[in-house]
DNA sequence: CTTAACCCTTAATCTATATTAAGGGTATTT
DNA sequence: AAATACCCTTAATATAGATTAAGGGTTAAG
């Protein structure tokens, strides 16, 4: 079973996250805040699986997930990690209320904070100001994902690799290589021997 | 030389467009057509070069667009089309006012209604509904991108092209296989040889 | 403490897709 | 109407990266 509450406790990492785009005044913070649920994460739990409809929109306030797809052959695909601070959740299937074909998978003990879809439509209709900033969150995240998309398509394995170790060096030494190997598009067996090339140069 | 002048013909369309999420107010209205900018683009014309700093969000009235990276070889990766009642621009330029590193060229003779970035902000900071609008549509285009990116990664170029044929059915035709190779990935020479053993089935 | 489940690497073979080259067709442009 | 620039296809050869297999190392669980 997952151990959900009201968060009561560490609230401050997401108000300083809002704080960089427009901050919240005291009203906006409540509303907030009195909406998030707290949950405490294990290694290897899920937070999506594929055919669920993705019920929440995710802070995470430590620890770190993927979100991948598998194929027809039963292999992992990376679209993305999320470590502190950041936001992940399959927008479509929250959206749109359709199956997801993503997982969503703690890789570290992690905690988040979670909105419904009802809170998160509360908060848009009654406090502009999160259309705001979730907004800029989203155009964000837009860009870095058409980022790696033109990597992906116009770049070699071993550029990806390169770009992955300048975009994210904590992650090069806190992931396992596999789990690089599935982002960069590779096989474990491949990015090894691209990691050997490098390093005898 | 660009022939640009204020749009004072036809906005109906991008009126009807914001009707499909939160319609529009007389005031909002007004404030947004009296600063959108009507331009006439000839087939091969572009609206951004690499290099470039994005000046504008371009709304297409009509004609077709491709955004695309051309890669260390000179090869060219388109990322999306656009074609009418769709919105284009390269949004991480826009907003950090750094040098694009894509193309958005016309592929047909196309008329496209923009606003500057200025613009925009006068709109987000003076109408919320803005704010609410432009979120649920770069929502929208995430979803797509998204969905495009795990495509890429975990399925074969020919499932990649079915996938194109039951997503944008009036491109297939309306766009040369070069282009549309380009979007998915392949070489023509290789797309033409799909098509073929597609047909053979 | 032991066993199982991961994780990483090396190396041989294989495959989806690229590259090169060539010919014919169709639009644009002059 | 000719010339030029595109566009599409076929086929031979080449290659980035996959697959399979095997061995050793580390971490987690019983």
């Amino acid at each position: 079973m997952i151990i959900a509450h009201k968060a009561t406790i560490i609230l401050e990492n997401i108000i300083n996250h809002f704080n960089r785009y427009l901050p919240l005044e005291e009203e906006e913070k409540l509303a907030l805040t009195s909406r998030l649920t707290e949950r405490k994460i294990k290694r290897r739990q899920f937070l999506l699986q594929e055919g669920d409809v993705c019920k929440s929109f995710t802070y995470v306030q430590s620890g770190c997930f993927k979100m991948y797809g598998v194929d027809d052959k039963g292999v992992e695909h990376n679209l993305a990690f999320a470590v502190e601070d950041d936001w992940i959740s399959d927008i479509g299937s929250l959206h749109k209320e359709q199956p997801s074909k993503l997982f969503i998978e703690a890789i570290e003990p992690s905690v988040v904070l979670q909105l419904s879809k009802g809170d998160l439509w509360y908060l848009y209709s009654n406090y502009p100001k999160f259309d705001r900033n979730f907004r800029v969150i989203i155009e964000d995240k837009y860009i870095e994902l058409q980022d790696r998309l033109l990597q992906t398509v116009s770049a070699t394995a071993l550029n990806r690799y390169e770009s992955f170790i300048n975009q994210y060096p904590q992650l090069v030494n806190r992931l396992p290589s596999t789990q690089i190997a599935s982002y960069l598009g590779v096989t474990p067996e491949f990015l090894s021997k691209i990691k050997n090339e490098r390093f005898k140069k």
